[in-house]
DNA sequence: ACCCACAAGTTGCCACTGTCAACATAGGAG
DNA sequence: CTCCTATGTTGACAGTGGCAACTTGTGGGT
């Protein structure tokens, strides 16, 4: 007797697998700008099988996004897990941050493009908010304590973060080369940063 | 006698009026992901009339960007035109940067996106880098003035231009409200950066 | 004035896209 | 076993980027 289709219409996984082959994509030359037709190629399903998983291809966008910063956190606590100064700290999730971004650098540049709006999907918002929270909870450790000025947390969680983001892009541009900006221009520009932060 | 067609075949003025209608389609929803039949469209030619001017969209991309570059530049060389403190200088042109970005959000994502390709398009790469240089002016002289720090400028550049270039995007994220960052954050930022800078 | 070459338009086409509707199959609950 | 829902497929539509071939307009040279 004959065996059932080689593939069921019941994937039992797609959604998984979607988001699987759209983030094996992200590293391509095209970057986020795939096609979900072409991602529906590659999974083995048909052009709208993706529809039944996301209402449009800026859902599966957003996905991606999210799992982004919900991995950027993890690196961020991951970077800051056992207890030091408060400087090593702040050196340890500014360069794991990087090493996100560099590592990443599509999936970088599409969680913070306009093409995922957060304000369209509360997951990817409160994920971009758990990353942040990372920061803050250096910054506070370090004013509690002494290491850091006591001012406004978030204001100073707005200028690390707007240093380090602008860093990141310019690192995924190739724009930190010893040759443009002298050596370790990381490791210089965080110190700096230190500097101001320090009592 | 029948007067010639309204729109002869030979526009005489096209490539501007394509420039034009791009920049204005910038500041609609879909930002740079307009479509190149669109602007045709507007433009009241033909779908491939474009195709005459431009070898494809990502060249028109192209202009869009090295003209807001151009654009930057002469705002910030208007910003530090007369002469005055190092420090004032540096806030000046800092703010009319933020200024910038978030009075053309699309066009300052633009400049910034994987989508242009500085390497294929020389006039861009060369637009980004005049528009750095006028950085590179403000601290040297602060440098030669003795307000700032005596270190390798290129290194300062990246750090300055990090930091702004991150509030630029949280600004037209519309995450430096005061409710979330305090009052004035750019102000406390920017000073906070002088700090490191100055000697 | 005429001719020719080139510029710069148009028309039509191709392969592809995102997304939807209708249909077909699979699974699970009652 | 039946029925409902989930989740596939097929087909269609309106649109896109970009190319080739054709058409019209311009300017230079004779």
């Amino acid at each position: 007797m004959q065996e059932k289709n080689a593939r069921p219409y019941h994937h039992g996984n797609l959604k998984r697998v979607v988001i699987a082959t759209a983030q094996d994509m992200l590293s391509e030359e095209k970057g986020w700008q795939f096609t979900l037709r072409e991602v529906a190629r590659r999974a083995g399903v048909s052009h709208a099988a993706p529809y039944k998983h996301f209402p449009d291809k800026g859902a599966l966008l957003a996905e991606l996004a999210m799992l982004g910063f919900n991995e950027l956190r993890e690196q961020l606590s991951g970077a800051i897990e056992r207890p030091r100064s408060a400087r090593a700290e702040f050196l340890a999730a500014a360069k794991a941050y990087i090493h996100f971004g560099t590592t990443n650098p599509s999936l970088y540049r599409l969680m913070f493009s306009a093409d995922v709006d957060k304000t369209a999907f509360p997951n990817l918002k409160e994920a971009g908010a758990a990353a942040f929270a990372e920061l803050l909870v250096i910054l506070e450790r370090g004013q509690q304590s002494g290491a850091f000025k006591k001012q406004p947390v978030r204001g100073q969680a707005v200028a690390s973060w707007a240093l380090v983001h602008g860093l990141t892009l310019l690192a995924i541009d190739g724009q930190l080369l010893p040759e443009k900006v002298g050596a370790r221009p990381i490791d210089a520009v965080l110190t700096s940063m230190l500097e101001g932060l320090e009592s």
